[in-house]
DNA sequence: GTACAATTCTAACGAACGTTAAATTAAGAG
DNA sequence: CTCTTAATTTAACGTTCGTTAGAATTGTAC
């Protein structure tokens, strides 16, 4: 994320103190004042605060999403898994923070209904995807729900560590607690 | 929650509309507008919006913490963990909605950096605490600290899902996903 | 160099914010 | 009924907010 252009700094500048202090506590001369512009240059490039806001959730937090959830190549499963959420530790500081925002978004800490509904729209796909990519593997499906609905649900909680509690999650505990979730599943 | 104290209709507006729209979302105004007084009778009762902000979080959220914490009669460690976040459930709408605000400060939604340093504590005493809990029901200790931490893992999940997205978990896929976890192991 | 468009700025607008001073009303004690 | 204190209100303060008008600057094409 090279930040020449001021559009983009500005947008940077944006999800930080969206992050920080919430979109009410957040003022466009605060943005204005760290990328060292003058307040209107921000009504030149969004049309006001709020579309400001909404094109980091919308573009940038969507994007990510869909990025993460097409690196899809698996041979085994806890492997995938673990790889899967430890490489969320070296996101780049701008997609942590796109993602920590979108999924404040999604707690609905801020942002409206709107943002609300497509929020929702994607949690009711992540279930189906999961049980969708874990379908070969499985050898004993006398729990088969049960088990993909945990799993996403550890994977969530282990999300939520590493890019809004900013922690570094080892790969070997990532491994474990996958492995406890899908042993006598695989 | 019987609502005829004046301070303590405030309280409950605030957590109402500190949830809603954050800290910085919320106004002195809107407050005593939904409370039917007037503007000062807010600083009336309390210093000002910060302190009102934080008795809630001092007071009421860890009141609550506390008050879950201490539910511990366990003879089934399954039943126990079952009930444990079950009940979440059946919480007062009041004391659902203190929850969601603590969790978002939590979060570093909003707060300060004082209330975070309270949050890290309570944090800490998590892990060992249910360990503590746990150790007298281990059978095979194979991987004891890796299915706790799961284990905890996941009961956080279930209750940001129940508490701060307001959804509903039956009893019986509390049980399942638990059981999941701790099969092995008990 | 001149013309024109794209950037950037200074300065201000009205509205809403947190907070407070001072006046008013309600309640209780003697 | 009077005095005193508690509860509540009206009205305003200074500040900061989101936003915009309009001027100044910079860049580009001919």
């Amino acid at each position: 994320m090279v930040d020449n252009d001021l559009k983009e700094r500005i947008k940077k500048a944006a999800v930080e103190h969206f992050n920080t202090n919430g979109y009410h506590g957040t003022t466009i001369r605060n943005i204005a004042k760290e990328v060292n512009c003058s307040l209107p240059m921000i009504y030149y490039y969004y049309e006001n605060k709020k579309e400001l806001f909404d094109e980091i959730i919308k573009k940038d937090f969507f994007a990510l999403l869909k990025r993460q959830a097409s690196l899809l190549k698996i041979d085994n499963v806890i492997d995938f898994y673990t790889k899967f959420i430890y490489d969320l530790n070296f996101l780049s500081d701008y997609d942590k923070k796109v993602y920590r925002l979108g999924i404040k978004v999604y707690l609905s800490f801020d942002g409206d209904e709107e943002l609300m509904s497509l929020m929702d729209e994607w949690e009711k796909s992540i279930l189906p995807r999961h049980h969708q990519l874990l379908k070969p593997y499985i050898k004993n499906a006398a729990d088969e729900t049960a088990v993909v609905r945990t799993l996403v649900h550890l994977l969530e909680t282990m999300i939520q560590n590493i890019v809004v509690k900013n922690r570094h999650l080892p790969e070997a505990e990532i491994r474990e607690e996958i492995s406890i979730v899908l042993r006598n599943f695989l």
